[in-house]
DNA sequence: CCGCATCGTCGAAGCGCTTCACCAGCATAA
DNA sequence: TTATGCTGGTGAAGCGCTTCGACGATGCGG
């Protein structure tokens, strides 16, 4: 192994000055800067993480906390996870991947100085980690909004919001009676942040205009045909859909064709999913895009912010934005 | 912070006696023990991960490639990456996430002594990332099965004997003109290894029973019901499908509901998904489940036997098994 | 009763890096 | 001239842990 004593061995300077060419926290000659960078190079140098971390008090890592339970959108998951990394590495962070569904994971890694602050998902309304994360020295983020008391930042898409624009342009569109086809049950049972939030936002959009709206939870396979049929069957006067699950969309779908786009039964629907998703669905929805991978990059920034002193951000939220892809005529009443 | 000296004071031993309790390379008397584990508890102490690692030269971290290509099955990768996480924590190992496609990530993580082993996910029949590996002094394994020399240890699931599996069923259910549904064109192109010996097997199992298969990109979106299509209209006498590519799993068989399942036309399907996928859809289909936790399992078993200094176990590839769930008759000739 | 293993514990030497205190050399100000 | 302040560089003291060699205490056979 190739150490720093090498390397100024090399450069014919002190290691100290290697270090300094390193961080750059020093003034060094342009002359000396040259010498250890090619020695550097030549000797194809990497300073040991380990050594690093116990002389300067960090790690450059930052542990991500994803609880895999069952019901959550996978794919959605994946781009805001592939957001964080991406942004992290340009901060010069890594990823530690803490999976576990216990909370002491998390604090493991922060009190064994494994990593040098904390990113949350999947966060439920009364989320129990966030006792432990307000114990720990290192600074955390929440990628989600949980109730009561945010002592912690948190960083997430405004699915409240998402929820008063998709009632909006229902309404617009001349529907009376809206239904929200929300997340697998187990997904509301946890009382997951970002489904509650959005049902929040639904509710309080139809109660606002008067009309009624109802939840419902749809899970994320083939039996989303099945939930489909129920509220079609239960609930035949509603004519306006926030589809929050992409499984049920096919289905709906294929319900608006077979009754006839210009039939005053037609629904209309609100798709809220990646864009990717909503573009591959087999025609034209409006859609509220997720921006996942944005969230993913805007947590990175804030927690890497945090790291370096900045002050925590409160609560970050991205404003939804509706894409109408139908025409946009109202239907007759 | 408490350190170990803390734990030494309150326990009344030298701060060896500490370390020897917690790594049991020494026999401790049980006295002794228990004052030194009573300490750590009362204080809370965990011992820093960048100091461990300077001393003793590993870092109990396991570096886990995984590039975030487009067309990749991200259900089926994150269960993967969750059975190598839980499986790796009961050997006492985390996992630090490398994303970037760049092999130069792997390195640096390497090289800095960031991890004690690297796993590298999704990978290519010729893939660039395997020259990297074997200029590193931690030890590595694949998730998957590229061609050619392998002087580093793979594990996976049989994909190629999964074709065969899957023509047997379908000649022996009497089918004569076989299609395999499979990835999408991305990750054909790439010859990711996986898709390569699914293609592989399932044509040299039909080229055995002299019987013509066709083997058809389709990608995951809502472009399968495209391709599925497309392959029943120009090769019209196709009966016997093997589907990879879940996606395409509702349209061929509402083609199947359509045609009516007595009809001499009726089409075969095997599917190649999780079994929680094979089951969520419409109706039985036979299936060889891709045992996506178990990969993920026999990874972080075999990396961490490695690092403990066991001999690499060369290939490892999981059997697959065919589930039965559709009548067994053959069909008329 | 002595010599010799064995057991349990300790002291101290690192592991490779960061950073503080210090210093030599030089330019500038008094 | 001497005092003053930069600039660019060095030496050495840790950071918190592991581990090697040493050492007193005990048990045993001769």
């Amino acid at each position: 192994m190739v150490t720093i004593v090498d390397v100024a061995h090399e450069a014919g300077v002190s290691i100290s000055t290697v270090s300094y060419v390193m961080s750059g926290k020093r003034t060094i000659s342009p002359e000396t800067r040259r010498r250890v960078e090619r020695a550097i190079n030549v000797l194809g140098f990497s300073p040991h993480a380990g050594a690093r971390s116990l002389a300067s008090r960090s790690t450059n890592v930052i542990g991500l906390q994803i609880p895999l339970r069952s019901g959550v959108d996978v794919h959605v998951v994946m781009e805001v996870v592939s957001g964080i990394v991406a942004r992290a590495r340009t901060h010069g962070y890594d990823i530690l991947l803490l999976t576990s569904d216990d909370p002491r994971g998390m604090e493991r890694a922060a009190r064994g100085s494994m990593v040098d602050a904390l990113l949350v998902m999947d966060i439920e309304s009364d989320d129990p980690r966030i006792g432990v994360l307000t114990q720990l020295e290192q600074p955390s983020a929440l990628i989600g909004l949980p109730e009561g008391r945010r002592n912690i930042p948190c960083i997430d898409f405004d699915f409240e919001q998402a929820g008063w624009l998709a009632v909006d342009r229902l309404l617009a569109m001349g529907h009376r009676r809206l239904a929200l086809i929300g997340s697998p049950p187990e997904v509301m049972a946890r009382h997951t942040s970002y489904a509650d939030r959005l049902a929040r936002g639904f509710l309080a959009g139809c109660a606002a205009s008067g009309v009624v709206g109802t939840v419902h939870a749809c899970p994320g396979d083939a039996e989303a045909a099945a939930v489909v049929d129920e509220v079609l069957a239960t609930v035949p006067e509603v004519t306006g859909f926030l589809v929050h699950n992409e499984a049920a969309l096919p289905h709906i779908f294929s319900h608006l064709v077979e009754i006839g786009v210009h039939s005053p039964a037609a629904p209309a629907i609100v798709a809220l999913c990646p864009e990717d998703v909503a573009l591959a669905v087999p025609g034209p929805v409006d859609s509220i895009a997720v921006p996942a991978e944005a969230i993913g990059i805007a947590a990175a920034d804030v927690i890497c912010d945090m790291i370096d002193g900045g002050t925590p951000p409160g609560v970050r939220l991205i404003a939804p934005t509706l894409t109408i892809r139908t025409a946009s005529a109202v239907r007759a009443k």
